[in-house]
DNA sequence: CTTAGGG
DNA sequence: CCCTAAG
């Protein structure tokens, strides 16, 4: 028996299975384990409806065949669940499922990020050998396809999910024979180079190729499908819907780490030291733009509710009670988009009547009356902010002028 | 560990 | 978003 006992569930190729232990082994302990459980509970739950566990699982696996060091998303995938969610009923608004699946391919577009991680274990061939012929293909169409690896996305898996997305994309640019024999990291890497040009040959890295390329613009609209998502949700019914795949804090800032420590003990080198501090700007400064979610406005008024609720300040209560269904909103970030939405309201307090509607401004695509809440709960609450401008020093409007001097009633 | 402040 | 210093 593995981990999860998946070499039991039928029609599970013995070598997908291998692998999947042996990571698994390799990567316990991982902080995700608590999102995997979110995922669980996600799929479990009665609430959402087959067609988006269905795609879910269609996608999941498929990544997981791909990405085989993606931690996040092949780490313990227990499929043995698969048939319990049965006479389910659904909530299936069309955006639920519509923000389901924009997670599930955003977070694959993530994972393939790593694409020289991919690249560099040799399971990948045999991943690809073997996968499970009982993947629900129609053969006739997919001919030179024979496992349906690329083309099981639209017609086969789940139908709602081309019109969406443009999932059926994959079909179009994508590859004769998902045979690759053997796909040698070498050989990927030069043609992920050069991908424009020879796609006959090395048809994975093409694949994989377009659909980075597309994965800025199918972040905005996965980020559209959040937020609608995110309005159709009740209030109360805060599960985990947030089951993103992203990048552990597993092999973060080796560099920093090493930097201290050799510079400190030995390599007084200058030519070293000085490459290492370069690898690691760059590094960071690239990592910095790289997972970063936009603010829905649904969580903006989270926000708000939030510091209402508790204050400002109070950052670790107001994402445990008004965030806990997101994983990624670290009570820091929450104090940052606070901070940015001072910054807003104040900006717009001073555009006024003129030019509301400006590009550049930071309070566009937040509406006036979420604005309006944030400006006062900025004066109800003082921020310590050394530059404060935010703090309201108006006293022509008629009361909570004296409020927001302090706040300490006791 | 949490928060404030700066990058 | 990330990092660091300070309580």
């Amino acid at each position: 028996m593995g981990p999860f006992g998946m070499e039991t569930t039928p029609g599970f190729p013995d070598t997908f299975a291998g692998f999947k232990s042996a990571s698994v082994d390799e990567n316990l302990g991982h902080s995700m384990e608590d999102k995997m459980s979110d995922m669980k509970h996600f799929l479990m739950d009665p609430h959402h409806d087959n067609t988006a566990v269905d795609s879910f699982l269609g996608l999941g696996m498929e990544n997981m065949g791909l990405t085989s060091k993606m931690e996040e998303f092949s780490h313990g995938f227990d499929v043995s669940f698969l048939p319990d969610y049965g006479g389910v009923n659904t909530f299936s608004t069309q955006d639920v499922e519509a923000g389901l699946k924009f997670e599930i391919l955003d977070g694959i577009l993530d994972g393939v990020d790593e694409v020289e991680d991919i690249y560099a274990s040799h399971e990948l061939s045999s991943i690809v050998n073997h996968f499970p012929p009982e993947t629900e293909v129609k053969k006739n169409e997919l001919e030179g396809d024979p496992y349906g690896l690329m083309n099981f996305s639209s017609e086969s898996y789940s139908p709602g999910i081309s019109g969406s997305i443009g999932l059926a994309e994959w079909s179009k640019e994508t590859v004769p024979y998902a045979e690759s024999q053997i796909v040698s990291s070498e050989k990927v890497k030069d043609s992920w180079d050069t991908n424009e040009s020879e796609d006959d040959k090395k048809p994975l890295s093409t694949f994989i190729g377009s659909w980075i390329k597309r994965k800025n613009r199918k972040q905005k609209l996965l980020n559209t499908a959040c937020s609608r998502l995110d309005s159709s949700r009740e209030r109360k019914s805060c599960e985990s819907y947030d089951f993103r795949p992203r990048k552990g804090p597993m092999k973060k800032y080796i560099h920093t780490s090493m930097e201290k420590t050799f510079s400190d003990d030995q390599l007084t080198l200058s030519e070293s030291e000085d490459d290492i501090s370069v690898t690691k700007t760059s590094r960071t400064k690239s990592d910095r733009r790289k997972n970063q979610r936009i603010w829905t406005l649904d969580e903006v008024m989270n926000l708000v509710d939030g510091i209402s609720h508790f204050g400002v300040g109070k950052w670790t209560d107001i994402k445990n009670h008004f965030f806990h269904y997101a994983a990624h909103r670290k009570p820091v970030d929450i104090r940052d988009k606070w901070r940015n939405l001072l910054k807003a309201s104040y900006n717009e307090k001073h555009n006024d009547g003129q030019a509301e509607e400006k590009r550049k401004s930071v309070a566009r695509s937040i509406p006036k009356d979420i604005l309006h809440r944030v400006r006062e709960l900025a004066s109800l609450h003082p921020y310590p902010f050394s530059k404060s401008p935010c703090i309201v020093h108006d006293s022509s409007r008629s009361r909570s002028t004296s409020k927001n001097k302090k706040k300490k009633s006791g």
